[in-house]
DNA sequence: TTGTATGCGTTATCAC
DNA sequence: GTGATAACGCATACAA
């Protein structure tokens, strides 16, 4: 037992004496660039290891510049598709030699000036953004090291593109070709009448979905959708699903603004109206969670896929850090259509 | 837009000299306990938020030994459990002024000692660990700084309360009272064969709460358990539930680890079998995952209430910084049984 | 390849 | 209450 308060940890000094080395040496030693004799750095790593010694980041932040912090906003990290994404990219974060740093937005998404301050002290050497209403423009005024990656759908969402004129690097998720088969698909199947239930009022995503989805009713000379009010939860899906019906509602076809949504459409459709799914009404969500799969939803959704974005995401990290001062940055990816039960 | 490279964020000299004060105003400025004079505090802080300042938490941390970072160390962030825990301690943490910096296990549970070197590097004022075989003693060794909080079930798990004599805290997670209340209402409603559908081989926490149902049911004289092997995912669970009925497994009740694993029981039962669920089996999870209340599994689960766990949890985390020289600090909460369709 | 000197941005100590 | 000075632990430019 170490009853001792100290616990302090060894220092480079205390490794150099230790080794009988200067302290530059050690330092030399745990960087893989420096130029340092083979034998006396392997000397020096295992001297450290008996040590228990490890290189203090916040140091080292100070002297390079680099935090080896990478910053995760997100609205709400409870959330099936946002916790697969964190975990997804603190996986790969990790690979690369960085820590992941998480900040949540509030409940109404905002991410307010203390928040972002605090969040700046840290000095991520990276900041993505997932926070569909912090506005690159607001993150890249605010964290002045690192350049925000903002992802973003910009087949209707044109205000993004030019935020300010800050720079930002981009993620740009297509979707129009998903939609577009999900669509013919589900007409190809009997729909005539569609409804549209959408995430948070708020939500910039949502609206680039519902706009695109509109769009591409109307070009198959399908009436324009019914607009049932959600906010990305299952209950106030299942809730509102069941209200839309009850007040009349006829759609033949739910397009969610995500699967969770979807699952409280199909059980309020199910379980509440004694309706069947997809025979009397067919569901599609967003995300491809895990739960799609299950086999009480086997939900019909749009996937992008996560090791593509997660891959795009972390070479746009990389890009940006080996190019500072590079332009705005963009990767693109495409959602695909993953075909189950409910459409 | 600001084209060139630099990018550089102000320092607090900058900030005085703008401010015409000496650079340690600025600095207390910033320290609420500092003592300086209010109209001096209020004129610098305008200042520095005109410049866009903030001050360098790496700098900060040097200077202090305090990084206000908190690790927290998970298996598996993207399972629900993990997500909605991680959430809302994000949310605590950043109310309280500490920034959430995750860590992930292998798919093994394994941290090796590389990924402990790494985390150790970043001088976390504190390390949570919900990785169930990431001893304690193992973390404790390697952190020297923070004092790592391990949360466990000491019921069934004995070995975690010494483990090297190295010193950390504790929240204990107590489980009998709910598991014999749940038993108990199974075997009023018919339950006469028990089966326990595990969670990995390797985890501790699986195994603490095999053994306390085990010993439980032998309380009440019913036969032992059948084991089924499952993995705390969904579809192992669906999996093995269909092999063990198919393979003759006659259980009427099915105590799961999980409720993803409770999920994939029930989807295998009902689905799979075409069994009645619970007039044909019952089914009990754990951990009350938002999707237990979902209508197509209403789930009959056992829970540990999030907001009661993350407010001790940043209790002992704030005692700790307090008074670091603090024998080790214990918090015990307690799991409920929470009735709903399955069991 | 190696060591010396200096700087990174902040807070703590100590005088005043 | 205020300001000078010395840490904090590391990496780098430079000279050797």
């Amino acid at each position: 037992v170490d009853g001792d308060g100290k616990r302090s940890r060894p220092t480079a000094a205390v490794v150099a004496r230790t080794a009988q080395v200067s302290r530059v040496a050690v330092s030399r030693a745990f960087n893989p660039d420096a130029s340092i004799r083979p034998e006396k750095r392997a000397h020096i790593l295992r001297v450290a290891q008996q040590l228990n010694y490890t290189p203090d980041m916040a140091a080292r932040s100070m002297a390079t510049g680099r935090s080896h912090l990478v910053a995760l906003i997100v609205p709400d990290l409870s959330s099936p598709w946002e916790a697969q994404e964190v975990d997804a990219m603190t996986a790969a974060l990790q690979d690369a030699g960085f820590a992941t740093l998480v900040f949540r937005t509030r409940d109404d998404f905002s991410f307010d000036e203390k928040l972002l301050t605090y969040m700046k002290g840290f000095n991520p050497d990276s900041v993505i953004s997932y926070a569909e209403n912090v506005r690159p423009g607001h993150l890249a005024r605010g964290v002045t090291r690192a350049v925000p990656v903002y992802v973003c759908y910009p087949e209707a969402d044109p205000g993004t593109t030019a935020d300010g004129g800050y720079l930002f690097d981009r993620l740009d998720v297509r979707m129009r070709a998903a939609f577009e088969a999900a669509i013919a698909r589900m007409q190809a199947a009997g729909a005539r009448r569609f409804a549209l239930l959408s995430g948070k009022a708020a939500s910039l995503a949502t609206a680039a979905r519902a706009q695109l989805v509109r769009s591409l009713l109307a070009a198959r000379g399908l009436p324009p959708p019914d607009e049932i009010a959600g906010d990305y939860s299952y209950d106030t899906a299942a809730r509102a699903v069941l209200a839309y019906v009850r007040a009349g509602g006829r759609a033949d076809a739910i397009v969610s603004a995500n699967d969770v949504g979807a699952c409280g459409a199909v059980d309020a459709l199910r379980h509440g109206l004694g309706l069947r799914v997809p025979q009397d009404v067919q569901v599609l969500g967003f995300d491809d969670i895990r739960m799609a799969h299950w086999q009480s939803y086997d939900l019909t959704t749009l996937q992008i896929d996560v090791a593509e974005r997660t891959a795009a995401l972390m070479r746009l990290v990389r890009r940006r850090l080996d190019e500072p001062a590079a332009g705005p940055l963009t990767e693109t990816i495409a959602a695909r259509l993953v075909v189950r039960g409910t459409a």
